[in-house]
RNA sequence: GGUGUCAUAGCUCAGUUGGUAGAGCAAAGGACUGAAAAUCCUUGUGUCCCUGGUUCGAUUCCCGGUGGCACCA
């Protein structure tokens, strides 16, 4: 039977490396999955194997969409399975998929259940809402609309209740209606590999490699950006920062690496309790 | 060398008229169905520098150490 394996871990383990390595084993490409390393725009912040990396092996899903298009799970799920299929009818019998977005791997490990996807107008009117008048708004609505979802979901978050609400406006039925269909069946083998390190070590890792983006150039890249600063994709660690910078909200620069380092550590930890749970992961501690 | 001052959480500090203590930051734990590097929830971790004294009881008061800082030599 086919394989996909899927080599996963939080941000600054060493993915990069070790997937190139255990791809060229295999003979496979690279299968990137990784909300953000998709933009092309987005380099030095991301993290992107460098170009010897990329020469070495056929790299997917790596600068290969634009931050104008509002990427997500969902559209991941669709094009990763369509290469995935077209991969293995090629005649690869495994193939190598490294990232670090655990809700993607879960959107192509078992796929979503069919909701409609963002309607932009919609949302952003409802996060107008969300911000003159409170959650509490939203949240009643909701609670008239789906009592259901009202019950489950988080309703402290504002963008889930956003979204949630999103939904029933939309289509006239309960968010939670969608809800409903089991784990999608693929038809290949999934075997996912996690990769760890002790703490301590992960974070002097990430502390190091964030001055390296610095030096790098990161600083320029994020200024050439400044006209997308509201997108979605421009919602990330290190970016974010950088413009609080150049707006004076924040003092020096110096400082906005210091919260780059905090705010990625604690990414890292959340990407870490998110795959706490999931069983089906082996763990290799680098 | 002398005088003064400080020593409490990983860091910066508050506080206890004597009944073993709490803020900010850092940190830890968790959630997650189309923005997920997003978003949200929970949590105080401690030889109160050390020895001795007074006291029913000392982190707190007193003696003496040690270390930091300031000033005088």
């Amino acid at each position: 039977m086919k394989k996909l394996l899927i080599i996963l871990g939080p941000t600054a383990v060493g993915k990069t490396d070790y997937s190139i390595e255990t791809a060229l084993r295999y003979g496979s490409p690279v299968i990137s999955c990784d909300s953000r390393q998709i933009y092309k725009e987005m380099t030095i912040g991301t993290a992107v194997p460098d170009a010897s990396q990329l020469a070495a092996v056929k790299h997917y899903f790596i600068h290969s969409h634009t931050v104008t298009e509002l990427y997500t799970a969902g559209k991941y799920e669709i094009e990763a399975l369509d290469l995935i299929n077209r991969l293995f009818d090629e005649g690869h019998e495994t193939l190598v998929m490294a990232g670090g977005s655990g809700f993607y791997v879960d959107a192509l490990v078992n796929g979503l259940d069919d909701f409609p996807s963002a309607d932009l107008q919609l949302r952003s009117e409802l996060m107008a809402r969300l911000q003159t008048e409170g959650v509490e708004s939203l949240r009643l609505e909701l609670k008239a609309l789906d009592p259901e979802s009202y019950e489950t979901i988080d309703i402290a978050n504002g963008q889930r209740v956003v979204r949630a609400l999103e939904v029933c406006l939309m289509t006239g039925k309960p968010f939670s209606s969608f809800k409903t269909a089991p784990k999608k069946k693929r038809d290949f083998e999934i075997e996912k590999i996690g990769l760890t390190r002790p703490r301590d070590v992960l974070y002097d890792r990430i502390n190091r490699r964030v001055i390296q983006m610095v030096d790098q150039g990161l600083v320029d890249e994020v200024r050439s950006l400044t006209q997308y600063r509201d997108l979605a994709a421009l919602q990330t660690v290190g970016y974010k920062e950088i413009f609080d910078w150049f707006d004076g909200t924040l003092e020096s620069l110096d400082r906005a690496v210091e919260l780059i380092q905090r705010n990625t550590r604690r990414y890292a930890k959340r990407q870490m309790s998110y795959w706490g749970r999931d069983k089906d992961i082996r763990w290799i501690e680098l």
